[in-house]
DNA sequence: TTATTAAGAATAGTAAAACTATTATCTCTA
DNA sequence: TAGAGATAATAGTTTTACTATTCTTAATAA
């Protein structure tokens, strides 16, 4: 009995991925409490907001301490860096999937978007990651991991990384398409943050937009990207 | 010599912007204090950054106390939403006077694109707000002002109405060049979004982008910025 | 001229946030 | 069974983000 307790404590369930080390203290993925950490961590920012998210009150939602958390993350900012690490991954790795034997540039770009999207709804098969929640937090904070004061320090250490690997891998199909299309980068950079913007502005400032997102759901969302990236991509 | 000391006390100078009441406790452009606290947060906040921005801080700069910052913002987000305010409202003005007698819609459109990216070189004849440094806050600190857990309670309180009403404005500009433009909303707040982003990208994360901006230049951004309107709203 | 008001200064707090350090305990593994 | 690693428990410190109160001075209105 207690060999099956102690065994279930160091079991690591479902998608993992390598982040840069820069993104932690300690790799959360591999422990029981760094695995609470990230869902309950989740949990809270949306429910309360990155302001008012305190490792306190993460700890005391845990039944942990305030200085165990301290051990996993340096601090909130790099615990809000890794999940949003975390998340560009596992855009990056739905891509990977969907788009695996798809030949035809422009069907290509179009999966993209809607991996982008619909990110929310398909399943990592990891307990602690619920991520449509993190895609609440990635539209509503994100922005802040890389507009401080610190972006070149943490640049440079390679924190972006997945964020720019995504953006590179939009790139390309987009240059797939039109190979002379002359601002690959910054529409696939556009694009990422206007699949962000756009919900956030229909769920909080309407008169921003002109799609809605009733009761979560996204095909506007869809329809206006796919709508703004083929007539800007195509000759 | 008193008389003229007092008096220049109450000069208040250069442009001035009406601002939601809620963007204040005090009226900040009506007082020496207040002009002063403009003029040093801009600074401070450009050379430290929000999160590390105290009205301690400021205070010190100031040589005044932290309980008089408090005597006219409740906090740093209220004064991070007054500086945003008064740039929206800044361009807004730009764009007004710059478009006075332009009937060729394509023209005018340009011109709002022009007035965006520009706000920064123009002066507003007031000296306590640089517009340089606002341009540099807004760019690196502005996105923070909404994505907050209290959007919805401020924007009830009219907080983001520049911002609204500016993009009001460009969506109609886009409308006059073509009617049928299905989401003139979402191409006006994405291309105020994008020319934030596109410049802090350029600067700070160079691979999410294509353009570059060497020595604050900001003209290939206007290139890149026409392209892609025009492009898209063009049939 | 004086009384009143408003602006700002000075002082002195508090509560919470954001950490750090130390020691103890517990469990797994060698 | 000893040692390592993970987590807990405890107890701090410093800084931030405020609030409250009193005092002084300047502007203004009667």
């Amino acid at each position: 009995m207690t060999f099956v307790i102690s065994k279930l404590y160091n079991v690591i369930t479902g998608i993992k991925f390598s982040l840069n080390d820069s993104l932690y203290s300690r790799d959360p993925q591999n422990t029981e409490l760094g695995q609470r950490i990230l869902k309950h961590s989740i949990n809270l920012i949306d429910e309360i907001g990155l302001e008012d998210f305190t490792f306190k009150k993460l700890a005391l939602e845990i039944e942990s301490t305030e200085a165990s958390m301290y051990r996993y993350f340096e601090n909130k900012h790099q615990l809000l860096l890794f999940l949003t690490s975390w998340y560009w991954q596992w855009v990056q790795y739905l891509i990977s999937i969907h788009t695996l034997n798809i030949d035809d540039p422009e069907r290509r770009l179009k999966i993209i978007i809607k991996s982008i999207i619909n990110a929310t709804s398909e399943n990592a098969l990891n307990e602690y990651i619920n991520e449509s929640l993190l895609h609440r937090i990635i539209i509503n904070e994100s922005s802040k991991a890389y507009h401080t004061h610190a972006v070149d320090e943490e640049n440079k250490h390679g924190i972006f990384s997945s964020y720019k690997e995504l953006a590179e891998t939009i790139a390309r199909a987009i240059l797939a398409i039109n190979p002379s299309f002359p601002y690959p980068h910054s529409l696939a950079s556009n694009m990422l943050e206007m699949a962000k913007n756009q919900v956030h502005f229909a769920q909080h400032l309407p008169r921003l937009t002109d799609i809605k997102v009733p009761k979560g759901d996204l095909s506007e969302l869809e329809t206006m990207m796919e709508f703004f990236v083929m007539k800007l991509v195509k000759d």
